[in-house]
DNA sequence: AGACAACTGTTAGCACTACTAACGTAGAGG
DNA sequence: CCTCTACGTTAGTAGTGCTAACAGTTGTCT
């Protein structure tokens, strides 16, 4: 999993927390940074210089909350949203191109897997 | 697959590109720099910081390969065997717990779904 | 043999991610 | 009103990844 992680964050222009923080931002909507933290189940201080990234890469935007002014709205940024499905497309692609080699019962046992892990992880 | 992995940094006591290359050198015997560089895909500088902090830690030790000087011949020590050994311990009996709860058929899925990844992703 | 190239590992310096501790400000409850 | 809690940021530390630059060793080729 490490290994694949890292090939992962050597050609992609965003890394890896980044990358999944901006996903929660753009399925799920503007969050704070609780919220966000919580999602990626890291720290409030590590969630925060995380978004600083996202902030200054124009992929994020931040602003404070009016009903809470403790609070802050992170949201993503047009550009965010681009960049994230654009690697998503590579991505995709990538990995299609791998499963294609395999038999269709593999593919089917594959699926199955991956359905059994989700349950079974969370 | 982050999440899953920040979850096991949590509750051990040695780092995961520790512990990774820690089990390259119990399971495979001792290495020099490149090997372990190149089996855990990581470049020379970083590799070499790795095996600092377990020779720091008394996990590894390092030492001049007598056949060629410029190589160093690293190898894991009885502790680090140990601690290897221990951790693995905890998280196979982690794990066996989330399984037990799985239907029969559902863990043969996994099982099968492991199969293919192993060999798809290669 | 002597010069030069290639190999092996380390050091230095950068960016990023993770943590805890400490802080400032904003809201909630007595 | 005053305190207590909640929310986020800042400061400081440890660890991981990279490239560039270096030192020592070995091999090669004249």
């Amino acid at each position: 999993m490490l290994r694949l992680v890292r090939r992962e964050e050597r050609d992609s222009d965003i890394s890896p927390p980044r990358l999944s923080a901006l996903s929660v931002l753009v399925f799920g909507g503007p969050a704070s940074l609780a919220d966000l933290a919580g999602a990626e189940e890291v720290k409030a201080p590590t969630m925060s210089r995380i978004v600083e990234g996202l902030v200054k890469d124009g992929l994020a935007n931040r602003e404070p909350d009016p009903a809470n002014r403790r609070k802050v709205r992170i949201a993503a940024t047009e550009e965010g949203r681009r960049r994230l499905e654009g690697g998503r497309e590579r991505r995709v692609r990538a990995l299609r191109e791998r499963l294609r080699r395999l038999a269709d019962s593999e593919q089917r046992a594959l699926a199955r897997g991956a359905e059994v892990l989700e349950r079974a992880l969370r």
